[in-house]
DNA sequence: TTGTGATAGATGCAAACGCATACAACGAAA
DNA sequence: TTTCGTTGTATGCGTTTGCATCTATCACAA
């Protein structure tokens, strides 16, 4: 039923949101901004030095902002961008000792914020059935695939 | 376990940035927004005019940038600004006719694109678990809340 | 009344954003 | 090797955002 549909999907945006603004309202961010913060936990992730392209896939952000938003976190010394040499248009980006570390920093304390958030409404079953049914969602619907590949 | 709650609000913030990416990219949008949509469709929602403060708890988006969004709205003749007689520093909105229609138009083709994105990945108790998982989050958490009369 | 603190929105301004487009490097064909 | 279409990233520019602050109104007490 197209309706159930849309009621899970205004739920999950609900959600979303009063998690997202609860957690933007907590004074752990370091003068990050959430985005930056999610660019700088992505990379952290990442044992390989990533690609901006890589990047915005997993970013909500156009293009060019998420280049420009590069360009603040290699000026405030967290991250570096170097010419990737296997080809010369692209760029590979890496956490910087600093990078590091103040993900860390940050990321521990958010961690925290998450879990309490999340474990004070649903109990461990019910965690574990979203982030299931979440990674369904995730993986772009079909229409959008072009890596089949997986 | 907190690594369970935080691979969920992973999992939850990537099937929310792939499906918006997903949304955002259709050619439905009549020039709107998604942010002007999603305050066309709460009110849409509402029977009575709401007030600004009301739309605020409900969108992600600070209070100014709000309050402008409404003024871009208005201009385009899809709002209504009215003083609230009641108390005569608020503000009631509500849609007007042309402001009606389109969220109608807007949101018809929005709820099948939702419908396919959602239906084809999950299914109807998935749907459901969702509705329900994500409702327990949208309502903030402790701390947060100052109405607890209902 | 008048004064005081709280609340609802609006406004100034700098920062960040999206869109369109430019630019550079690639790959393949002529 | 030159040309052409494609891909990865950056830049110009007008719009939208957030933060701080302002104004107006309310509720309540002196």
């Amino acid at each position: 039923m197209t309706t159930t549909a849309n009621d899970a999907w205004e739920a999950l945006l609900s959600a979303h949101a009063a998690l997202i603004k609860r957690f933007a309202a907590e004074d752990i961010w370091q003068g990050l901004s959430m985005r930056e913060y999610d660019v700088l936990y992505t990379l952290s992730k990442c044992p390989h030095p990533q690609r901006i392209g890589e990047l915005h896939r997993h970013v909500l952000l156009s293009q060019p902002a998420l280049s420009r938003l590069v360009d603040r976190l290699v000026e405030r010394g967290l991250l570096c961008r170097h010419t990737d040499p296997a080809d010369r248009r692209g760029v590979r980006l890496s956490l910087t000792a600093a990078g590091r570390d103040l993900q860390r920093q940050v990321g521990r304390r958010h961690a925290r914020s998450v879990a309490r958030a999340l474990s004070g409404e649903l109990d461990a079953g019910e965690l574990r059935r979203l982030e299931t049914i979440c990674r369904k969602l995730a993986h772009d619907g079909p229409g959008t695939d072009k890596d089949p590949s997986s």
